[in-house]
DNA sequence: GGTCTTGCCGAAACCGGTTTCGGCTTCCCA
DNA sequence: TGGGAAGCCGAAACCGGTTTCGGCAAGACC
């Protein structure tokens, strides 16, 4: 007996949970007939049903959610991995994300895992490595990008997913997604700014593997169009991830020989960025220039003046989110499973109709 | 052994797991020994050991995570409940912290169960449904608090736990933990300050319930020992959470008849509240009056002038609460795991000698 | 009154692993 | 040469559930 490598004694757990087999010679019944009581098989009688319930309560039982995973093939629980070399910029979205998805699945009884990859490679080995354990029944994916690896890995193993965002640029997906239309926002933003009296309004973007940031540039651009303003590339710049990158070009574009009047970014935390650059040249963001985001961050409220941004709601994008994916799980197919909804406008203190004329900024400035 | 017709599946699509048994069949023993292959048995040769451990991965062999859960009572997972209405504060701390949980679980071959909750009873009840459920062996508790409530229940019901900080004010903790000497560095901040020549030196402290709170600010007061200074409860602040409130409490102090010209605020955030209010004042922090906080956050850096501050290390403190917990799991007694670290000083703009003293301060306020 | 349903439940197989028990070889040593 | 101890593995129980199958009893139908 002590050749056997046996693993150093676990520690005691809480007082012997009761079983299924407990509760059946409770009753006097098999443990299969109180099984099919609990899960509401149409063979066994109300009455039966209602006495196995009641006493099931009483005696405090709860299945035990690995021994009916053995057999029904349902760990029921939902993956989530994230990029954890990425910027930083998801914190301020991870939280309310999380207490979306974990406040969903609490409410269908089931639990969310999370993992996290430190490269692409990395990423779809730690989602086959839950699916072969069979930890999880689906996984959330946050941060679509343009065709999207992640996607293109479960669907080929025939692994249920739902997609934050879209991946495959204006084209219907052929996957499930919930998303919040950014080109709407942009679009608007445009618009907006334009019945302000707004001429040259600039844009600055985002990292181009991200799908939403091809769709906002779009809106953009079919706000300029609604405008009746000519797409100008000079008036655009690219690839802005962190508040130093929305600096940057911010002050590129402020800078130039035709400065714009406004701006559109399409993500507040670049936005932010700009805030800084406006003092150094001495120019009063919402009075000098005005700007617009998109994402409505906790930051970009107590900012002065606060920005004017669409707001999304993070939290009740995760909680929509497990229930398309608990819907595709249960047999929904994923196409059926797709939603568009739109980001709401926050006004602030960052916008207002233009006080100088593009000329008159660049006279200023220098 | 003919291959049977595949029976009709619904729409589970992915290729027939390969189990313990069909991998014996293959090597031609029984699933016991294979198991006990794998397991590395002591009662199994060592011949035998590698030929099932190389067919195993030449089949791809992923041993049933659940199925394995129910006979060893291990659900091979680390649970993380997370308070959802909290203030925001947690933001930037949480995707480290996931991140560093997250890493240490998968390289254990474990993973991490998230879930949440709104109120101090939910919090329990999550968890009591997670121990229930059996989907966790054991919980990680970010920011403590003083007498910590889940830490309470939890040993009650014997359910391994190591806390993210201590909770029993200075006392010697009855259970494991990991932190970082926020007293230390409070400690270091006021004998720095004095160290430039500053002689006032104010305080602003966190809220209540954390444990934290309390140590910070005992450190602040051994450090003014130290540096054979007075504790002055005017100089002191308390409660403060939010930016706004670390704007607030500086703004008390910095108006009082006999300004500080230096504060030590408990957390980065509520330091940066600070810097809105100084340039209200028209003051420039780290010319007319210094500040130094704790956290190191990535805005500390971003802000003008940097801030001075204590960097705390979330992802390796995630990675070690793991270690810990995994440690007590497999047998360990709690109180051996407990573990004290320092946090490192990262300069920033924000301090330097004193440039007026505190009459002079406030004459120029006024 | 006999036959057919229908309702309801027990019995047992099953899910994919782990662990105990015992028996057969082989080796060692007297 | 015999007996005991290792060494090694097969057989079977077990974990806590779910699901299939079949049978009994009561009611429906003719």
């Amino acid at each position: 007996m002590e050749n056997l490598a046996a693993p150093t004694t676990p520690v005691r757990l809480a007082p012997r949970r009761v079983t299924i087999t407990d509760l059946a010679e409770h009753l006097g019944m098999t443990k299969g007939t109180v099984s099919r009581a609990l899960n509401d098989y149409a063979d066994i009688s109300e009455t039966t049903k209602t006495r196995v319930r009641r006493e099931a309560d009483r005696m405090g039982y709860r299945p035990h959610a690995q021994a009916q995973a053995v057999r029904t093939g349902r760990a029921k629980s939902i993956g989530l991995v994230l990029q954890i070399d990425e910027h930083d910029g998801q914190s301020p979205f991870l939280k309310d994300f999380i207490a979306g998805l974990t406040g969903a699945t609490s409410e269908i009884g089931w639990t969310l895992t999370v993992g996290s990859a430190t490269s692409d490679d990395d990423m779809i080995q730690t989602m086959a490595r839950m699916v072969d354990e069979r930890k999880v029944d689906g996984f959330v994916l946050p941060r679509a990008r343009v065709n999207d690896h992640r996607l293109n890995y479960l669907t080929s193993q025939g692994v249920p997913a739902i997609l934050y965002g879209r991946s495959n640029f204006f084209a219907e997906d052929t996957a499930a997604y919930f998303d919040i239309s950014g080109e709407d926002a942009m679009e608007d933003a445009v618009m907006r700014l334009h019945a302000l009296g707004h001429n040259r309004i600039g844009y600055v973007g985002g990292v181009d593997v991200f799908n939403f940031t091809h769709l906002r540039h779009e809106g953009y651009r079919e706000g300029l169009d609604k405008a009746g303003l000519d797409y100008d590339a000079g008036l655009v710049r690219w690839g802005a991830r962190t508040a130093q990158d929305g600096a940057d070009a911010f002050r590129s574009l402020i800078e130039s020989s035709k400065p714009p009047t406004a701006v559109v970014f399409s993500t507040d935390e670049t936005a932010l960025g700009a805030y800084h650059v406006a003092r150094d040249l001495g120019l009063r963001i919402g009075d000098d220039v005005s700007v617009v985001a998109y994402d409505g961050i906790p930051e970009a409220d107590h900012s002065d003046p606060s920005l004017a941004t669409y707001r999304v709601d993070n939290r009740s994008a995760g909680h929509k989110l497990i229930e398309m994916l608990k819907a595709i799980i249960d047999g929904a197919p994923a196409p059926s499973q797709r939603l568009l909804e739109t980001a709401k406008f926050h006004a602030g203190g960052s916008i207002s109709a233009p006080r100088r004329t593009s000329e008159e900024l660049r006279a200023y400035i220098l």
